[in-house]
DNA sequence: AGTTAGCGCTCGAGCATTCCGAGTGCCAGG
DNA sequence: CCTGGCACTCGGAATGCTCGAGCGCTAACT
C-alpha cells in the first residue's frame, strides 16, 4: 500500500481519504487523539481496527497525522488540514437565517468603526472563534464630502464621508472660534474643491496652498486651509484600525485547560502588531486565505489558524476580514462564513458607493 | 493582650496594627503567606518570631487574618484590608508627572465614547489592574444643540452636544430625502426650541407635537419632528456604556496561575449586568468607594476587590470609573489614582460646559 | 508581665513508585 | 489483502514517602 501512496498528495487512495477526513471530523469534534478503534466503531469503514491502524501509519509516514506518543491515537498534522481542505472538505453553506442575520448586522447604518466592529463581533459569535477586521490605512480614502459641526467654541467635529460611503469622524481642536455659519461655508469650499480626492492628495494639495496663498487677504479661504490640513493630518495617521473581538470564547476549549497557554495566547492577541503584518500581508491575495499552524509566524507558535478574505470592492480593496482559533475548527462551517461576510460587507460599500 | 484587642476595632493595639500593616504590605508585594520569621526578619519589629507569632494569633482570632492551613503563614482577610483602608493606609500620592499624563489625555477632545474608553485604558496601565468605565442612561442627557449631517441620500449622521459638553453621535437611515438646505433648518429648528431639555423631555413633547399638529401644513417643521423623533428613539436605548480594559493585564498575576480561575474570571468580566448593577448602586454615593472581597455579590465569588469613584458635576453625576483587581492590590496606590481621574474627567466635563 | 528559646506537631510540596488502561505494531493465519 | 491476537509502550492517576516550613505551647528568663 505504501507505493501507492508515494505518488503526489492528490492521488491519496480513496480509501486514505476518508481515513483522514474521518480523523479530522472526529478530532475537530472531540478534541481527541483519534485511536484505531473509534474510527472503526464509527461504522464508516467495513475495517476492523488492525487494517485502519496500517492506513493510519501510512498517512503518518506522509505527514498528514501525527501521533503525540507512542501509545496514542493520531492527530492530524497542519499538512493533514491542508490536504483536508483543498481535497476532503465540503463545505456546510449557511442557512438562510444566517445570511440574513449577517446581512441585517452589516446593513445597520453605522460610521465605519462601529460597523466593523460589530462584523468582527459577528464572526466571533458565529463561529465561536474569535473574530477579527482590519481596515488599513486610510490615506488612499477617497472623500466625496467633509463636514464640520460646531461642538463648542473651540472645538468642531469633522465628518468625512468616503466615495465608498464610509464615514469617519473625528473632533478638532481650534484656536480662532469660527460661527455655525463659517462652518458651512468651510464645508462647502473644501467639499466643492476636492470631492473625489484621496486624503494623501487633499493634504499635498492644501500644503502648496498655503505656501502660495500666503500673502492672499481672502480670510474665509484660509480658515478653510487651515481646517483642512489640520482635519487630514489628524485623520490619516490612522494608520489602521483593528478589530479583535471574542477572546473569551477560547476560554472554554479543551486545548486551553492550562494557564500557561491561555495567558500565551491572550499576551500574543494584545500585541496586534504581528497580527496587523499578517493580515496585511494578505490583502495582495484576491480569494478565502487559510493559513494553517506553521504556515505563518504568528499561528505558528500557538498552533492557531487563520480563515481570512478580503472585503472592498474588486477595484479597491479596503481590508480584512477573518476567524483566528485553534487548528482544530470547523474549517467547513468557518470558510463560507466569512466568504459571505466579506462579499455582505463588500456589497454594503458598493451600494453605499451607488448612491453617489 | 487579648483582652486589650476586645475593645472596638478602632482600638487595636498599636503594635498589632504595626503588624497588620506590615503583613498586608508584604502580602501584596508577594502574593504568598505571611509568616512570623519574614516579619521578625524585615527589621521593623524588635521582636523575635515566637512573639511575633502571639500578634498574629490575636490578630487571626479577631479575624484580620487568616492562615490557609495549620502550618501555613497568615493570609489578610476581607476584615483585614478594610482596616488596612480605612486606619492603616498611607496614601501613595500621584507624581507630578503622572497627574499631567492623565489631564493630558483626559483633555485630548473626542466623542464621549472615546474619552471614556481611554480613561478606563489610563486607569488599567496605570495601575496594573482591570480599568472600568460606567456612564449611565442618556435620557437625563440635557442637549445644547443637535446638527444633521448629509451622509447619503437616505442616510445622515446626527451629532448631539450635551450641556456637559458629552459628544454623542448616530446614524440614522431616512426615508424621504432631505438636501444638506432642509438638514440646516432642521437642525437650526430643534436646537432652538429644545437646548436646555433632556432627551427624556425632548422626546415627550415632540411626540406631543405629532399628535397636536398631525394637520398642520408646514412640510419643514413636520420633517424637523420626524427626524427629531427618530434620532431620540435612536439614542436613548443607548441605556448605558461600559467599559472595561486592559482584562489581560491580570494573567500574569500568580493568583491566575491557574486556569480554572482565569476562565471564571474572564467570563464573569464578561457578562457585563452583574457589574453595571453594582456600579449603579455606588453611583448615590458621593466619595471614594472600596469594596473588597465578600462585600459585594461580584467580587466575593473571585476575591475581587472594586475601587470606583463618581464622576461628573456635583449637580449632575455621570457615571463611574473604577479599578478592579485582586484583593490582593496597592490600595494606597489605587485610590488616589482613582479619586485623581474621576476629578480630572469632572474638570474636564465642567469646563466644557463652562464654555457654554 | 512581657519576651524568648525550644520542642513537638501538622500540613503541603515534591519525588519515586506502582498500577492500569488505552493504543499501537507486528505477526501469523484466514 | 484483511483480521485476530499478543506483546509492548507510554501517560495519568493513585499511593506512599520524606522534608521542611511554620505554628502553638510551655517553661524559663528579664
Amino acid at each position: 500500500m505504501v507505493h501507492k501512496l508515494q505518488t503526489p498528495e492528490a492521488e491519496l487512495d480513496s480509501r486514505a481519504r476518508d481515513v483522514l477526513r474521518e480523523i479530522i471530523l472526529q478530532h475537530v469534534a472531540s478534541g481527541e487523539a483519534i485511536s484505531s478503534r473509534s474510527l472503526a466503531r464509527c461504522g464508516r469503514f467495513p475495517l476492523s481496527p488492525a487494517s485502519l491502524r496500517n492506513v493510519m501509519a501510512d498517512l503518518e509516514d506522509l505527514g498528514y497525522l501525527h501521533q503525540p506518543h507512542t501509545s496514542a491515537g493520531r492527530v492530524p498534522t497542519d499538512r493533514g488540514y491542508r490536504f483536508f481542505i483543498e481535497h476532503l472538505m465540503r463545505s456546510q453553506h449557511l442557512t438562510q437565517l444566517e445570511r440574513n442575520q449577517i446581512d441585517l448586522r452589516v446593513q445597520t447604518p453605522s460610521e465605519i468603526e462601529a460597523v466593523l466592529q460589530d462584523a468582527s463581533l459577528t464572526l466571533s459569535q458565529m463561529s465561536d472563534q474569535i473574530g477579527v477586521v482590519f481596515m488599513p490605512t486610510l490615506l488612499q480614502f477617497v472623500i466625496r464630502s467633509m463636514d464640520f459641526v460646531l461642538i463648542a467654541e473651540n472645538r468642531i467635529m469633522c465628518v468625512i464621508v468616503g466615495t465608498n460611503g464610509v464615514v469617519v469622524n473625528k473632533m478638532i481642536e481650534i484656536r480662532v472660534p469660527l460661527s455655525r455659519e463659517d462652518l458651512q461655508k468651510v464645508s462647502r469650499y473644501i467639499t466643492g474643491e476636492f470631492a473625489g480626492l484621496s486624503l494623501d492628495q487633499i493634504r499635498r494639495r492644501l500644503i502648496r496652498l498655503t505656501e502660495e496663498e500666503r500673502t492672499l487677504q481672502d480670510d474665509m479661504l484660509k480658515k478653510a486651509i487651515a481646517l483642512g490640513i489640520e482635519t487630514v493630518d489628524d485623520v490619516a495617521p490612522l494608520q489602521h484600525e483593528l478589530y479583535v473581538e471574542g477572546a473569551t470564547s477560547i476560554l472554554l476549549k479543551p486545548e486551553f485547560s492550562d494557564a500557561a497557554a491561555l495567558r500565551k495566547t491572550f499576551l500574543a492577541l494584545q500585541e496586534k502588531e504581528k497580527l496587523v503584518e499578517i493580515l496585511n500581508s494578505c490583502l495582495n491575495e484576491d480569494g478565502l486565505q487559510i493559513l494553517i499552524g506553521s504556515e505563518s509566524d504568528f499561528t505558528q507558535v500557538h498552533s492557531f489558524s487563520l480563515v481570512a478574505k478580503r472585503y472592498g470592492t474588486s477595484s479597491a480593496p479596503l481590508g480584512m476580514v477573518g476567524i483566528i482559533g485553534p487548528m482544530r475548527m470547523e474549517y467547513a462551517r468557518v470558510a463560507p462564513l466569512v466568504d459571505y461576510l466579506s462579499r455582505a460587507l463588500s456589497r454594503k460599500i458598493e451600494e453605499d458607493e451607488e448612491q453617489h
